[in-house]
DNA sequence: CGAATAATTCGACAGATGGCGAATTATCGG
DNA sequence: CCGATAATTCGCCATCTGTCGAATTATTCG
């Protein structure tokens, strides 16, 4: 029941959920989730260690960037069904899409120019 | 999204989650929920408010009573991958190990002394 | 080493949520 | 028709949660 109200809890939330769909794409860095959600940088480090905790998302530090993906079978496979169900119902939504396309725009620009231009 | 957060919204709190693995057994009137759950009429009504807003119970009114089951294939398709899911996860739990014991005594009592023996 | 920068943690606050008791509604039984 | 009763709705309160900005940590690079 602890890890089933986990999981519930952290998708409860439609920022998070945002960040679970980004992450249906590709591994991504931190500022590249901000630059997409818009929320200040403190908001979605929470986000993601709320899904970290819940074992939603796994991440991974290389030098100054932390990157986060979705877990393999191996690494979690007790969240596979759930993220599933995910997958499966949440895709035609107005704000994924539109968080696709941002997606793809800001996977144009360089990350560490990224950075620079959203934390002045 | 809205209705997926309605789900993972209904399905974050461990007395509405109970309410749900009472239901897998068998329909149930509210005053044995309550008799099970103990928290106080107006607070497991609202829940399961919540639980049907979000599709997850279907009610029944039957003369004074009110009867409360899950939703069957035909009622709501939707529902069913989450439903099955939360059959599948929460299963040894000691709490609610314990909500089916407890329901095993009160299916023995006649629903309507139960009622008038909850509330004094 | 020291400035810059990516990310997290901390502290504070507004708004949402779970809980109860009182009031209300609907229904049964005398 | 009226009292009793099952359930819901309402009003209130304590607590939890999402959010931000400031402070902190870790790492790169000049």
């Amino acid at each position: 029941m602890k890890n089933y109200l986990l999981l519930t809890k952290a998708l409860s939330d439609a920022n998070r959920v945002r960040i679970l769909k980004l992450l249906e794409e590709q591994e991504l860095c931190v500022c590249q989730i901000i630059a997409v959600i818009g929320n200040a940088p403190s908001t979605v480090s929470k986000h993601l260690s709320i899904l970290r905790n819940a074992g939603l998302v796994e991440g991974r530090k290389d030098g100054r960037w932390v990157y986060y993906r979705l877990p393999n079978r191996r690494e979690n496979q007790a969240v596979q069904p759930i993220l599933r169900w995910t997958r499966e119902s949440v895709n035609d939504d107005h704000l994924i899409v539109n968080d696709r396309r941002k997606l793809a725009e800001i996977l144009k620009i360089n990350p560490s120019e990224l950075c620079r231009k959203l934390l002045p």
